[in-house]
DNA sequence: CTGGATGCAAATGTTTTGCAGCATG
DNA sequence: CATGCTGCAAAACATTTGCATCCAG
């Protein structure tokens, strides 16, 4: 019965195989069409959500003008580099400490945490490499 | 020469005064309005405008759909409650340590943070009170 | 047939800009 | 006067929804 969702399946192949930490709706919808595929904006927008609501995929407030996404499993910290703009990852470990912390202090029980850096990145550093 | 910008102030005023710790601009035009006065949505949007570009307001990003703001001097990090949707606030200590393990390890340089905690505070960890 | 995915188009909500008017120095 | 803030209106932009269609079981 019903038809077989086929996008949500190619979101999650173009995730997995970018060279890209997270992803908006647009840079999802041009991976797709790296592989032959162009459906529409809603579409896109809809497989998202499907992603998102089985816990395949994890939404991120990195930039409040469009939302990003990134695959659950690969939860990093955010790393924004203010010359080139690219985004770095850094896996998250001393992040546990804090979280116990704040527990302990404010009474604040964390299931989800986010960090973001920002910052300049160490080509962006390299003098004479300035955008 | 010129006319004086009176919003840019009156919105500073706002956000000193409130008990909130972040504000959209839509909440800032509702602060507003509690004092009396009633500007344009554009025009709160220039005036925070101006206080973030000479360094009094900071944009924060909390929620991908609007934008936040919060004063400069003021910054802590922020507890998103997913119960009462409440933002609570700590101020920042631990990431110091985070950040120099970050320019040591990955040669990033960070100049300005934002830690996001998602959970339930106090209140909403009451039982009988949920929501 | 039936149920669900998809495309198209339009609604929504917020941010952003263009332009004319006006107040202030 | 000349500068630059302000309001009004509209554009721009991304997200979200309604509806008709199409496809697989």
């Amino acid at each position: 019965m019903g038809r077989r969702a086929v996008v949500p399946e190619q979101v999650r192949a173009v995730m997995a195989g970018g060279g890209r930490h997270c992803w908006t709706l647009a840079e999802l919808q041009e991976g797709l069409g790296a592989l032959g595929v162009v459906p529409d904006p809603s579409t896109v927008f809809r497989a998202v959500g499907r992603l998102e609501a089985s816990g395949v995929v994890r939404r991120v407030e990195l930039d409040e003008r469009r939302a990003h996404f990134e695959l659950a499993g690969e939860h990093h910290e955010h790393l924004v580099c203010d010359g080139c703009g690219e985004v770095e990852a850094v896996p998250c470990a001393l992040v546990v400490t804090w979280v116990e912390e704040v527990r302990r202090e404010c009474g604040f029980e964390v299931s989800d945490h986010e960090v973001l850096l920002r910052g300049r990145c160490r080509r962006c550093r390299r003098p004479g490499q300035q955008p």
